[in-house]
DNA sequence: CTGTTAGCGCTTTCAT
DNA sequence: ATGAAAGCGCTAACAG
């Protein structure tokens, strides 16, 4: 018995089998059409008897594709970006690609680094969450011709390709929700914004529409990281403070639910008390009680979208450069018309 | 200005630049060591100066290893698998190897397709979820040489290395304390169990303490899918079933909420009218009101310790082949004594 | 439609 | 410690 790792059989292999020469079995592997009918059937017999895999690596080299992209996102955590990377990949590989999945935690040198990586490992293309990177990744990716879509936000100065959505504009309107709701004493219990341009816009959104409204400026309380346990103790900061808002904008649905459960350990009552809303529309927000006032978001459509124009231009099409697509806010009960004044001490 | 798609730069031109042999520039990047310190730099200066990234296909077709390790998981939704996975691709990346994700929707026959298309890629070796698995799947493995790990499950038979813990003895042990509190009208609340070798493990234990405790053989209700909504519905139908139970113990916390969410819409009290339970222990359901009684699972560690175990193997050193992680089951508010039968039609 | 040939960029002997 | 040379498995260019 054969003690190597690997004992891979190869195209020369296949053709011995076949009675053809290795060109054709390439011809017969990507090129079908161009075979004759009956040398296909032998060269593919072959290929499940051997059970045959061809070499991607060799592939790659000879042919300067790989048929691989990388998606290089934030973080896994609470589903967000792991659903654009499945809609992502779902598309993809019904185009026979498959996708190389990084995080960078936040860390813009991390993903620069990342995407150096996998550019080692040939991918073809890549896809970005966030429209603000290192100006190094961007070189790079010039530098070997690689092609890239931004998702999950729009580039106003339209400089690269992008599929998402306003998230000013997402802030703007949900804020503009509350404030019809009459509340004036209005917090905004933000996600790090380092490394984070969906946040940054989201709270420039928020800012905007509380000013535009002639109401004071909101306090902005940071979490640590985007999780219900540093969202938890932001909001209790938040509480502690001299005079305590009506309203609470958050950055996203995970910032939200955290502020939700230092409410409930307060015993505040949401909305009576003090209405919050988030971003994103997750299950985490829909299924609190009350439910989480928040903005639908195109999460899978993002994701869906960013491959097709990939798909487009890895094949020479035509594509959007500059996509936006909708979003809606989704009132739930965690919102209500503030109450009087004398009610909250 | 060059305008092909790639034009990156070869060990030769790095070669050339250090005035050194392509060898050298190998041995420079791979085994610094045996290297000339002033060489060494000379070539590093190089590298940096033409921003060399080497060519990850080149290097696997002569070196038969890629440093790319394939994780194929039955779905990113609900951030479960994508943990662990954040995980396992953290800790290989500290030790050189890139992640290439996959889902296979609980296909197993995808599942053996996907496995296939990153053998083709090269990757040096898999992780994969469960322990049952298509036979062609093991076949392949062995046939190309690739290590593999199975995992959030033990392999009672010890064929294959695993990391996980048994999900038989966590649905046996949450079940254990529904039936301390002292209910005897229990149903399961299941996820589609084809392809899902993990919810088939949680509902043998859910009736083997069932049937140990001598209380009536509880009745099985499938949801269609690992939704809230498929949840949702499949609870419904329990509910309208002659005699409602008084407790549900659900496979896990996707379909735990789902069934909160249908017994809020009956106006059902939970744990007053009813008592539930989830396995997983997610933020999804730790933030309920009341909170979701389940069973913490090592979802992080299964990770890290399939990352390690990989990696002793690609290095050729020892690893222990069968890890069982330890589980808990953490009691919440969604769980309480039965109440006395006439209070319950 | 098919075969021959060359070579992609790298690592690995084997020399020195 | 370094260089020369061979070749990994594949596909593109060219001939037939």
């Amino acid at each position: 018995m054969d003690t190597r790792t690997t004992r891979s059989r190869t195209a020369r292999d296949v053709a011995l089998l076949a009675g053809v020469s290795t060109a054709t079995v390439s011809r017969a592997l990507n090129t079908p059409g161009t075979v004759d009918p009956d040398t296909l059937k032998r060269v593919r017999d072959a290929v499940k008897k051997l059970r045959y895999v061809p070499h991607g690596g060799a592939r790659s080299l000879r042919s300067h594709r790989s048929r691989m992209v990388g998606a290089i996102v934030p973080s896994f955590d609470y589903a967000l970006y792991a659903r654009t990377t499945s809609a992502l990949q779902q598309r993809l590989g019904e185009h026979g690609y498959s996708v190389v999945l990084a995080e960078h935690h936040y860390d813009l040198q991390q993903e620069l680094q990342v995407a150096r990586q996998l550019i080692e490992h040939s991918v073809d293309a890549f896809m970005f969450v966030g429209v603000d990177h290192d100006p190094r990744l961007f070189a790079l990716l010039e530098d070997y011709g690689r092609p890239f879509v931004l998702t999950w936000g729009v580039d106003s100065t339209d400089r690269h390709p992008c599929v998402g959505f306003d998230n000013r504009a997402a802030g703007h309107a949900i804020a503009r929700h509350v404030l019809a709701l009459g509340h004036q004493r209005i917090a905004i219990l933000s996600a790090p914004l380092e490394g984070n341009d969906r946040g940054r816009e989201r709270v420039a959104g928020f800012r905007a529409a509380v000013v535009d409204a002639r109401v004071p400026e909101p306090h902005i309380e940071y979490a640590e990281r985007i999780t219900l346990a540093a969202a938890e103790k932001a909001m209790q900061r938040l509480l502690r403070r001299e005079r305590r808002p009506t309203a609470v904008l958050a950055t996203n649905d995970v910032m939200a639910v955290g502020a939700m459960l230092a409410c409930r350990k307060a015993a505040l009552r949401i909305p009576e008390d003090i209405s919050i809303t988030g971003i994103d529309n997750t299950d985490l927000g829909a299924t609190q009680v009350p439910g989480l006032t928040s903005v639908k978001t195109p999460i899978v459509e993002i994701g869906t979208a960013a491959a097709e124009q990939l798909i487009a231009r890895l094949e020479g099409k035509e594509f959007v450069v500059n996509q936006a697509l909708p979003f809606e806010v989704v009132v739930r009960g965690s919102t209500a018309p503030v109450r009087r004044r004398k009610e909250t001490p």
